[in-house]
DNA sequence: GCGTAATGGTTGATTTTGTAACTAACAACA
DNA sequence: TGTTGTTAGTTACAAAATCAACCATTACGC
């Protein structure tokens, strides 16, 4: 090391969020890549589907922030895999009904449990005012326009 | 929506962490793609090298946790815009230093520069207290082993 | 209605990443 | 020495993300 800087990157809000995210998915990643052989992005319709039920992409892609292509994607894996079923709406048939079958269901099921366990370990982990703060100033950033 | 389900996606950890991380990043993101045309992997080891001075290939990947075949690429590309010069060590051929060219610190000074605004920026939309809070709890989530 | 724009969703070409296998150089120890 | 094991870094091939162009369908303006 030759020149020194002040500039500590460790503590720059995107990286250190970066890390952070990174680090705490670590484990669930494996689990729901190991168990079910799926992605990010389809562990994510799959919990879109199991929580709020029957939605479209669009819809999908609106609350998690998910670009179309990537949606479009996931549910053709995740319907290879007998995980949910399309279905055109009667009125419009550009929409496309999208639910979850038992099997999809009974993977849904079994992280959504991992990851409450997860999560409270995690919460565990940082004492439980902490998380709560934590929480909050995350959903403050997720909400902030780019 | 059919069915009803009490796990909210949006407080689970991970998820809130991503969403957060992506959030933030995106300005960042987009001035350096706009403005040095490279990607995330290659700021962070412009970053490395310019707040640490020279380093080797595997000292940034143990420092910012990026595997050695993302770093051989960025640093491949930003040999290539020649913001940094590649040196063998003379009694360890197997050892490549790494250094800015003037070319490089200059890049490097300007996004600093661009980064601490940035993340002057986010801190005061978070308010003083719970912005120190947050790095905080985000230091302890990301040193937690996978 | 009819032409044009907008919408939901898909596909294809290109770029980027991930995984594993690889080379070259050094270390350890018989 | 010489064999075996490690280490720093690269490369090759497959998997995935990105971006733009693309259907089919519906909405809008006239």
């Amino acid at each position: 090391m030759q020149k020194k800087d002040t500039f500590d990157l460790h503590l720059f809000l995107p990286y250190l969020l970066n890390q952070a995210a990174e680090a705490s998915s670590l484990k669930f990643q494996r689990a729901y890549k190991d168990r079910y052989g799926i992605l990010r992005t389809e562990w994510r319709v799959l919990f879109h589907l199991g929580i709020y039920g029957r939605m479209n992409a669009k819809e999908i892609g609106l609350r998690a922030r998910i670009h179309k292509t990537k949606i479009s994607r996931a549910v053709q894996k995740l319907e290879q895999r007998r995980f949910l079923t399309r279905d055109t709406d009667t009125t419009d048939r550009r929409l496309e009904w999208l639910a979850l079958t038992p099997q999809g269901r009974a993977a849904y099921d079994d992280l959504r449990a991992l990851a409450q366990r997860y999560d409270s370990e995690l919460s565990a982990a940082l004492g439980p005012g902490e998380a709560t703060a934590l929480r909050q100033a995350l959903q403050k950033l997720a909400d902030m326009a780019g």
